[in-house]
DNA sequence: TTACACATACCGACTGGTTAGTCTGGGCCG
DNA sequence: CGGCCCAGACTAACCAGTCGGTATGTGTAA
């Protein structure tokens, strides 16, 4: 019991959004249809839409958890007792593990921003903004403490590095030469060179 | 007359694509229907079909050029007679500034990549693997000379790279504060740095 | 303990609307 | 007059969401 599979076990909601996401990734929302999710998770339309409000509301539960954890994940990091380099280090490296473990969300999340309705896409990004201001928030402390160059805003080098978070789910492959702590070590490094003085 | 706009004066096979192009970026492919495109170029469906084999056949014309040009670019600089520096920092700014010139081309390449059939999804695969590849040879031969930092493997730096790229489409805004050339200076800036040795 | 009330959880046929692609025919140009 | 270029009605398929209905459980009062 407790299976996280999608077929049986645990809790219809958990199900359906299981399959949801796993279908959404593999085949984009608009190529997803109702049927297939709930055929996925082993129920039916009844089911569905009676735990959700619509397709629509299924896509931004998954939004709602993946910034919910990002988010977590990021306030852990930055309230650290530790040098601004290694806070930014650990807060770097740990979005991409995070992603890595997690690619079928980071391909919906990235790809999928348009299909939500735009009133929930204003919510998704103001959500993400207060994020990204968040990280933008330890380079500049790092750049005002003189650890890190100022050659560069502190908000393009945030775009920098989520550029190559978001592209992850494009090139990473598991059973690729590199494990998710490899490649989040590597990209951390590519981070905090580009930012040496 | 010549004119590129979508609604007369030039070609009709260009006004398609061109109609396509833009409302694949602003609504993705899925949500514009043919009839939208057809509208939009001033025709019907009868002369998207007898141009076209498929709505899926616009699609790949969007992505045969824009593999088409960038292919052409980064040929123009690794092949340059300067030193190894010279050449990946021209070819990095120079596809950051070419991606913000054509937006709704970039958006399209990373977006709908899963709405190409199978085969032509791997055609513009092959290609742009090449692509990657050739990319990829500038840094690793700067390594081979000692001028770029080897702690990282090429390959990765070359997604950390792109992924920057990539992401242009999700945060440039035309009206921002800094011009295609600057962002493509800073972010071919950041590659450097994070390649010193 | 039994009987009834009510809610929660789910089923699956159905509807109204949309879509990609086809096809027949017409006009224009060489 | 024949072939390229295109118009626009048509079709077959599909899809999100609805709705009436059923089953199971829980609380309550006789």
């Amino acid at each position: 019991m407790a299976r996280t599979t999608e077929g049986d076990g645990a809790p219809v909601p958990q199900r359906l959004l299981a399959a949801a996401t796993r279908l959404f990734a593999e085949q984009g929302y608009d190529r997803t249809s109702v049927q297939e999710i709930v055929e996925a998770a082993g129920v039916t339309k009844g089911a569905l839409y009676h735990y959700f409000g619509s397709k629509d509301d299924l896509l931004h539960e998954v939004y709602a958890r993946v910034l919910r954890v990002q988010q977590e994940r990021l306030d852990h990091f930055s309230t650290m007792d530790a040098p601004v380099e290694q806070r930014l280090r650990g807060a770097a490296a740990d979005v991409v593990v995070t992603t890595i473990e997690n690619l079928d969300d980071a391909m919906i999340f990235f790809r999928s921003m348009h299909h939500l309705s735009p009133e929930k896409n204003k919510q998704v990004r103001a959500e993400r903004r207060r994020y990204h201001e968040q990280f933008r928030a330890l380079i500049e402390e790092g750049q005002q403490e003189g650890v890190f160059s100022t050659a560069t805003p502190a908000d393009l080098v945030v775009d920098y590095h989520f550029g190559s978070v978001h592209h992850l789910s494009t090139w990473y492959r598991p059973d690729g030469p590199l494990t998710p702590q490899q490649v989040a070590d590597h990209l951390a490094d590519l981070l905090l060179r580009a930012l040496r003085p």
